[in-house]
DNA sequence: CTGTTAGCGCCTTCAG
DNA sequence: CTGAAGGCGCTAACAG
């Protein structure tokens, strides 16, 4: 067979201007059921795929969607949520012509923002990281097609999956809860926190709260801080599994142990709540369906909903109490 | 400021043609110092920035790289090697103003192969899990584009690696050592596993063999399988953490002594690696590098060198011999 | 070295 | 509902 048959080849064989025949295999505007049946046949036996960048610089739209992901951490896309999310975007844009991009932003990124606006190759941004401020600056060519990952986008209902292990926690007799939040910048932090002070104060216990930032090494450095300034805590739940391992290898290093002296719960379920000793009770985080709700988002598909259910996982390292 | 100025705008504030513009800003083709400073200047007067999608459409070139990852398991896409590799490479493209979508394919993908080349939106391919076969068989229209990751392409230098490792144990103290290696489908299976042959024959050693899949599943049932096969067994070295981990696992619940009774080794050098208990002695893979490496091989840029060097990372689970 | 002239392949007003 | 015609923005062959 010859090259790539172009819409002008289509056209002719089925007897009907390039108007129509695009009009047909767009699905863009009117056609007669005669032309419609015509030009199917003629794509059909001509093995016709239209040309993606074409059609994408005629429709002035952009060829690939990009992952912007806010934080202060300068190797934030080597973390597991990012590149999870970033690989299961990749593979959802695949089948639509469509790229993936990644990048950090730092946490004042008007100027990021106004090139990726005036980047004509963007047909959609997908923000993770954000606040009230980051979306409020948002340049006005964005809109409409931005998707969000965390509060008021795509995101795990971290107030349920954190409000169940608290009430776990409480069930087997904790009452010193100690909670390692997210970070203050972060919008997404706030609903597990409202969640567990909420559940705190109902139970009338103390709110007992460290800001982490997601990593390990904050998780230990939180674990000492915690049981420093409130000296009776028996459980810390967190935000993370990778704070939760920090804080299980600082009580580790300091002779507590877990979950006999001190319950700790993680969330993500990643598989080092698997492995870690011992066994980190967590709570899902179906991070590539969240991803893929939030592309479709930018793209403009509309959301049968946006807030994804978290389980969780029971394991040692909350077992009952003392 | 107006919308987005053209190459038009460029060329007549310039006072040159859009061919002289497009010359000296695209870099193609020969042009005086005299136009070159003015059509910069005028670029610059005016903010202009090139459309990528006219200019790919214009030149032919395609809009995105594709990752197409060979396996039989169908879960492949969310394996850390394979998150780890695509969020790389969308990191990569970012600033190309290209895409990075991400892609399974079967062990026989002749079809999707052909679809690729076809495809007039795809820049480049990046192969991973490929055999002979496959490469042998590439779409012609795809020679020149695509580039590998694993064995002829981008790859860490595990024969190297795992060779350390073998020495390792040798050293200190273990004899018969047996090696869960990669899937017999899979080039890149054959370097490691010839590096532990030759060194096992050098020492005078039995060589001995249990394929894998990098699952820890079938990690478990590696261990079974040696433990049955060969009962002396002091030392079970593996081509990852993962089916290091499953190792670990079945050879803890049949009472097995790590590192006392069985050393064992795992590749990837994995935050698993580290967590695991006892931990584990691994060794590293920088993924990003050979990600990056190879989608520069797809886009013609001309290799340093595609063979990254690993290093052992000593952990308690290969501690001295018995 | 430079300008003219066609494309690249599809979409989209605008008459009819 | 349909066709003609003019973009979308840039590149490349070809005279000059």
């Amino acid at each position: 067979m010859t090259a790539n048959p172009a819409l002008a080849d289509v056209a002719r064989r089925a007897g009907v201007s390039t108007a129509t025949a695009s009009r047909v295999l767009s699905g863009r505007g009117p056609s007669s059921a005669t032309s419609r049946d015509a030009v199917r046949q003629a794509a059909i036996d001509l093995g016709y795929v239209p040309h993606p960048v074409a059609r994408r610089l005629a429709r002035q739209s952009g060829t690939r969607i990009v992952f912007a992901v806010r934080d202060e951490r300068a190797d934030i896309l080597r973390d597991p949520f990012v590149t999870r999310a970033a690989s299961a975007m990749a593979a959802a844009t695949e089948p639509e012509g469509l790229g993936t991009a990644l990048l950090r932003l730092p946490l004042h990124a008007t100027a990021e923002l106004e090139r990726l606006a005036a980047d004509r190759s963007v047909a959609a941004l997908v923000l993770a990281g954000h606040d009230r401020d980051l979306v409020r600056g948002l340049p006005a060519g964005l809109r409409g097609r931005t998707g969000m990952i965390g509060a008021g986008g795509s995101d795990v209902d971290s107030a349920a999956g954190v409000g169940a292990l608290i009430r776990q926690l409480h069930r087997t007799g904790r009452r010193r809860i100690a909670l390692v939040a997210g970070p203050r910048w972060l919008a997404a932090s706030r609903a597990p926190l409202a969640a567990y002070a909420r559940l705190m104060r109902e139970a009338g216990l103390p709110v007992r709260v460290v800001h982490g930032d997601f990593t390990t090494a904050r998780g230990r450095a939180a674990a000492r801080e915690i049981r420093r300034r409130w000296p009776g805590t028996d459980a810390i739940a967190t935000v993370s599994d990778a704070m939760a391992l920090g804080v299980l290898q600082a009580l580790a290093a300091d002779g507590v142990r877990v979950p006999d002296d001190v319950a700790v719960t993680g969330f993500d379920d990643s598989p080092i709540a698997d492995v870690v000793h011992p066994g980190l009770t967590s709570a899902t985080h179906p991070v590539e369906l969240i991803a893929i709700s939030a592309v479709q988002a930018a793209l403009g598909v509309p959301a049968a909903g946006r807030l994804f259910p978290s389980r969780p996982v029971l394991r040692r390292s909350c077992g009952s109490s003392p």
